[in-house]
DNA sequence: CCTAAAACCTCTAGCTGCTGTAGGAGCAAG
DNA sequence: CTTGCTCCTACAGCAGCTAGAGGTTTTAGG
């Protein structure tokens, strides 16, 4: 059977994207041309709408474009193993629990200048002069 | 007394920057242009080795270059009170504990999807399948 | 004094992941 | 027929740098 294809923007609706994001995904390669109407008009299938799906939840869960383009890659060529995806999604985890501590680092460190204030003239502000103050470490 | 003037690269080194990050901070207005010897080269003095330190930890604590704008007007007119400041590192806390709590969310999606590959074909493969078949809820 | 390396200079383009704008053409409903 | 929505292309812009090309100047060593 035969999907009804489907306009640009109704596939944005369909996918809580913008028409310009998808437009923008298409030009990076992301999403594959689509056939045109007699007017130029994009005309996009079932398949398009899933692909898209899983290219907006793979960023919502912060995979790079890069990343996904590999998955896609995995996806579309199902007879590999897919131990590689196993590895770009192990790495990604990694590097979110990494910048998990570093942000909750950064929480306890901002908290103690944010809770300083003494309301009294910016020249002996504890928020400016802990800023100030520090010296850095490790870049 | 007077300090002895500093050339970029020691200025660099001094703060932990780049050399090239030093120009844009100066031509984005961040740091003040500085003299110049007679072949043309910037010399910075104590006074700018504070303020970039002071830049430096702020970028370091997530704060972004206009935030850092004003807090560094607040820290040159000194006659101001410091609620501004306050205003600006409660604000800026407040986004922090947002994100963290986003990104904590996100992480455990991942564990779940990360976890559960099972080393067979990527047709099968719980990881792809996993972020394909999610549905986009709130944008 | 001479040379080679290191440090400086300006200017421009690139990175990620979009978003927005200008300026137009097509299409369905009233 | 006209209004108003959707679509088209092409390009500029956001943050916050970073890197490169192509040139001058300073410094250290022989």
């Amino acid at each position: 059977m035969m999907t009804a294809p489907v306009m640009i923007g109704q596939l944005a609706r369909a996918t809580a994207t913008k028409v310009t994001t998808i437009r923008f995904y298409e030009s990076i390669g992301l999403l594959p041309a689509p056939p045109r109407t007699d007017s130029g008009r994009r005309t996009y299938d079932r398949s398009d709408v899933e692909r898209l799906h899983f290219i907006r939840n793979g960023r919502r869960l912060g995979f790079s474009i890069d990343e996904l383009r590999s998955l896609i890659d995995l996806q579309e060529n199902p007879v590999r193993d897919c131990a590689a995806a196993s590895v770009i999604a192990a790495r990604h985890l990694a590097e979110v629990e990494e910048k998990l501590s570093q942000l909750a680092a950064l929480r306890d460190e901002l908290k103690v200048f944010a809770h300083s204030c003494n309301r009294s003239t910016a020249a002996e502000c504890k928020i400016i002069q802990g800023i100030g103050g520090m010296r850095a470490q490790a870049n």
